[in-house]
DNA sequence: CTGGGGATGGGGCCC
DNA sequence: AGGGCCCCATCCCCA
């Protein structure tokens, strides 16, 4: 609720520092809020989760009584506008007292009533660069109205004056402004400016807690629930609760013995097609993952990313690049190098034409700093014991490649 | 360290 | 618009 809310935030001291005395903080355990109807609070606690409100146009007055006094000034805006247009100016005087620039603020920040609104929590300590020229002249500091950085610019406009299907709706009884939604799927269910052509419906949204865009119909409160650790789907047989129905259907297999996916080549059955695709690489041998360092090949992508996390390949088992050709080496060598302190005859950006004629060339050194770098062995020998190990093992492939031809 | 199975979260498509 | 279903990428765990 603070990450929405002023009034929770300096409640709860999260702006401890900027208000100094006003926040509670600690002293306040219990909060009773007299002043909000239930529905009201149940409304703009939803709005705080999902990012989406729900009103009937009934409960309009109280929605925006208790977000002007929670401080959420986003809903404040929005059902301020939608009963500025609904009820064709109630208060005439409230309106005269905007800034003249106000409403053409609205129109940029999408804060009309039925059409998307995003709050978008910005740390304190981050500096105020309005985007969409826009800093909410009466909001708490660090809400901004959609301006969140991440939000395509298509989606931060919408047409001047052309109300949506949802603000005629509205206007005849029942208002369900759904915050959160992208501009152009609010403008006239998904009509565009100008054309008036139907667009399938993205629907983007920007998660109110992590600020991450939500692609996708109805997946922001799927997306919710990883924050709230709300987990609603359990299985009937064991008792594990999923985030998700999807995953509990596929957990059930577990317990029907259903493996829906088998492998055509050997008995084998799975859970997942993703593990018959993972599967079916052991068969045919396929290892197109390959380390750039020591181009070590792998057969998922994991388990290659995995490797390089791990610097497991900065050994030097430098292998020759897989045929028919090898990745370039510039960047990769240089770090190799300079990580055994060997000393890198390189300009910055330059590229290294013959990466393994070079290697050739430090091979004595770099035997010496591996020796140092494992524990070392004999004083003596070293860079040969290196070199060698390298040619032999370029034999060794040699071979193998002719018996593979 | 690697191979393999499983879990988790996001996106696309469809109803 | 919301939800179901599926695929994918990524991460975690274990042998």
């Amino acid at each position: 609720m603070a990450a929405v809310s002023l009034y929770f935030r300096r409640l709860f001291g999260a702006e401890e520092g900027e208000d100094g005395d006003e926040g509670v903080g600690d002293s306040c355990s219990v909060c009773q809020l007299d002043c909000v109807s239930p529905d009201a609070l149940a409304a703009l606690l939803e709005f705080a989760y999902t990012a989406t409100l729900t009103i009937r146009s009934s409960g309009m007055r109280e929605v925006l009584k208790g977000a002007q006094l929670l401080g959420i000034q986003c809903v404040a805006d929005a059902c301020r506008d939608i009963l500025g247009e609904t009820e064709m100016g109630e208060d005439p005087a409230e309106e005269a007292e905007r800034p003249a620039s106000r409403r053409k603020q609205d129109r940029c920040s999408v804060a009309r009533a039925v059409s998307p609104v995003r709050p978008v929590w910005r740390s304190p300590t981050a500096p105020d660069t309005p985007e969409c020229g826009l800093l909410p002249a009466q909001g708490p500091p660090g809400l901004l109205v959609n301006g969140g950085s991440h939000w395509p610019q298509e989606f931060t406009h919408r047409p001047e004056d052309t109300p949506s299907e949802e603000e005629e709706s509205g206007a005849q009884g029942r208002a369900t402004p759904q915050l959160g939604q992208s501009q152009g799927d609010g403008a006239g269910g998904g009509a565009t400016a100008g054309s008036g052509r139907k667009r399938k419906s993205q629907t983007p949204q920007q998660c109110p807690v992590c600020q991450k865009i939500i692609h996708g119909a109805g997946k922001l409160p799927r997306h919710m629930r990883t924050h709230t650790g709300e987990k609603p789907f359990q299985c009937s047989a064991c008792g594990v609760r999923f985030t998700r129905n999807d995953k509990l259907k596929i957990h059930m297999r577990k317990h029907t013995g259903e493996r829906p996916y088998p492998c055509p080549s050997c008995p084998a059955r799975f859970l997942h097609s993703y593990d018959l695709k993972n599967h079916l690489s052991l068969h045919s041998g396929d290892r197109p993952f390959e380390c750039p360092l020591c181009h070590k090949a792998f057969a998922r992508e994991d388990h290659l990313q995995r490797h390089r996390k791990g610097h497991s390949c900065l050994e030097l088992r430098m292998r020759r690049p897989r045929r028919p050709t090898g990745p370039q080496h510039t960047g990769s060598f240089v770090q190799i190098l300079e990580g055994h302190g060997i000393p890198v005859p390189l300009l910055p950006g330059a590229r290294m034409p013959y990466p393994e004629l070079l290697w050739r060339a430090v091979a004595a050194p770099a035997g010496k700093a591996l020796e140092k770098a494992e524990g070392g062995a004999s004083p003596h020998g070293s860079a040969s014991v290196a070199h060698r190990t390298w040619e032999e093992e370029e034999e060794e492939e040699d071979a193998a490649g002719e018996e593979e031809e």
